[in-house]
DNA sequence: CGGGATGTTGATGGCAGTCAAGCTCGGTGG
DNA sequence: CCACCGAGCTTGACTGCCATCAACATCCCG
């Protein structure tokens, strides 16, 4: 069923995702084109190699995207959250996977259909633009990180940029997030082993950087300070 | 100097550069912004950190985007070669140091008049849209790379890249590549040190993979079979 | 001819990967 | 209610790849 344009104006990213910079000529026109999908976790949403055949804004939930080695070795190349763009427009075959890690919902545009909407809504491409060469800015800090850091500075630096991403505003203190991904997708994501990840954050825990209540996969980052100091040693 | 439109025509670029794809009148306001310059090797165009105020096309040569972390190692994050794209339209501070690697020649546009014909020019950003994603596509495969391939895939996987880039046609037999770069720039690019890149080369030659003259940089692909297998081991 | 930058080769060590065993927890069915 | 099971996680012992440290070779350029 269609997105009436009144329902895209009450989006849960309406401020957030491509289509809330734009103007309501411009909305109208993604709106008539977009359907609403909702993923189970571990469900993929395109795989590698098919045809490329949508783009999507992810509404809600997490989404892994994985580049693969022609002997199978797989690494997470981004994590997708609520308000970002999905796919590659222009391109005729999907070059990575997309997965839903938990339960996810996606406003799904016909790709062919979404770039004859972007050819003539400039102010969608341009926010567009800006979003991949964010993009782009993101993936040379990975390289970064993927290049130079070790193990330890790897998994304090991703715990950061998950509570900034997840649980804004708690400035100072104890501060949970609820880790959505598991220890495999935090080991693929970091390039480390399950072992390794496991490893660093009991470590973590020994120094009283977060908490572990066990049973759940929640984090609890009590001193932001000690794991900072771990992400940029000397 | 400004560049005369048909100094623009006669480009060595004008085929392969982001101006290339675009209409007379676009390269008309391009052209009026544009400024020759030569850096010489070694010299920066722009520092990680400084206020971001200018854009590019290479016109000729190489040049290095490298991100580094707090304490001052270093991961070159991209290369540019004749007919790329340089910069970050709309961002205010650059993130990342560009470096020539060879005498290269840039055209270059101060970066908010850029943005101005960006913005009255719907063909030319999305030129530029489908090279920022082109560049991500590149950096997601670096990911991989760095996070998922041992030292031998790394190089046999560098070495033919830079023959696909640098000597097009040569299907088969020997291909040499005069490879620009200092062993120390591939480690960097590598994520590897000098020391192993220095030994898996003797190791490819060896193997009758290459051959390395003495003297200078070049690298004479004798074998490119062997150089597609150890990239792609089972 | 000399000196510095660049590259090669060798010896050693450390960090993270691998292999393996055991633990925790949630779910299912007797 | 409890026994069982499987997935995910933790912990330990060992290994291997690549970094590090060090010495030497080569090249370039005055």
């Amino acid at each position: 069923m269609a997105i009436a344009s009144t329902r895209c104006l009450d989006c849960a990213v309406r401020d957030t995702a491509l289509c809330g910079g734009v103007g309501a000529d411009d909305l109208a026109s993604l709106s008539a084109i977009g359907r609403r999908r909702t993923l189970g976790a571990g469900q993929v949403l395109t795989w590698a190699g098919d045809a490329n055949l949508l783009c999507a804004n992810v509404v809600a939930g997490i989404l892994k995207v994985t580049a693969s080695t022609a002997n199978g070795r797989e690494q997470i190349v981004g994590l997708l959250f609520a308000g970002d763009f999905v796919g590659q427009p222009f391109t005729e075959d999907s070059t990575v996977t997309v997965t839903a890690l938990v339960e996810s919902d996606l406003c799904i545009y016909p790709r062919e259909r979404f770039e004859r909407v972007l050819g003539e809504a400039p102010g969608l491409e341009h926010a567009l633009l800006r979003r991949t060469m964010a993009s782009l800015n993101d993936a040379r800090e990975r390289m970064l990180t993927l290049g130079q850091r070790g193990a330890q500075e790897r998994i304090a630096g991703f715990l950061l940029d998950l509570v900034d991403r997840t649980a804004p505003g708690g400035a100072g203190g104890a501060n949970s997030i609820d880790v959505p991904i598991s220890r495999g997708d935090m080991a693929d994501f970091l390039a480390l082993t399950i072992e390794t990840v496991s490893r660093q954050l009991t470590r973590l825990k020994g120094l009283g950087a977060v908490a572990l209540p066990r049973g759940g996969r929640t984090i609890l980052v009590r001193d932001r300070a000690i794991l900072e100091a771990l992400a940029n040693p000397a």
